[in-house]
DNA sequence: TTGACATATTCAAAAAATTGAATGTTTAAA
DNA sequence: TTTAAACATTCAATTTTTTGAATATGTCAA
């Protein structure tokens, strides 16, 4: 057990930073879907019911962050979560906050 | 081990929300502060180096979704954590993000 | 009461996030 | 080659968040 130090500003941004990346509804669904299993763009899009293009933009945002990674095949990137703290925050969000 | 069944639109959308209420470089030294133990608001003005106004938003933001709790006395307020799920998500950054 | 202290609220300006349409790029198939 | 499919990017309009100054509210002490 570590002594809880105060995180320094710097962490903090960036903990923060993952945080909101993670703190949007499709996003959040984006990363239950490949908690499961890696997927194409175009599945995703097919999951979620919302313009390519926002998928698109949603996934970018995760994978810039280092939360998701992709793959390309030919023409078709598949997703994957790349980050295990994605998986323990949504996680603790079933466990904590889920009703 | 659920089955992980995919959270409804309604709690992805609560779920959303608390993760956004954290994701702020202050809000979460609030809480990191407040996991010690709890404290006043003007103790936490002098902690973050912030003005009162700024803390005191911060403060109502993460009371408003139910992560804190305040106690007054007098004329001060006392906040301390009221979600367990709060420090759940703190304690993952610090393993999974703090470096 | 009055005055000072602790906290909360309002407000407007600035910054950041969200959205979908339009378009660009890459790759595979014809 | 052309064409189309799969994905990425740009853009501008809209909405949301953030900020601090100003001010309000409530409470204790004199």
């Amino acid at each position: 057990m570590s002594k809880a130090r105060p995180l320094d500003p710097k962490v903090l941004r960036r903990c923060a930073g993952a945080l909101r990346t993670l703190s949007h509804p499709e996003r959040l669904r984006i990363v239950e879907e490949l908690e499961k299993a890696p997927l194409s763009v175009a599945e995703l899009t097919a999951r979620l019911r919302r313009p390519q293009a926002t998928v698109s933009q949603h996934l970018m945002r995760l994978r810039a962050h280092g939360l998701l990674a992709a793959e390309r095949k030919g023409r078709t990137a598949r997703y994957r979560v790349a980050h295990a703290g994605c998986l323990t925050i949504l996680g603790c969000i079933r466990s904590h906050f889920s009703n």
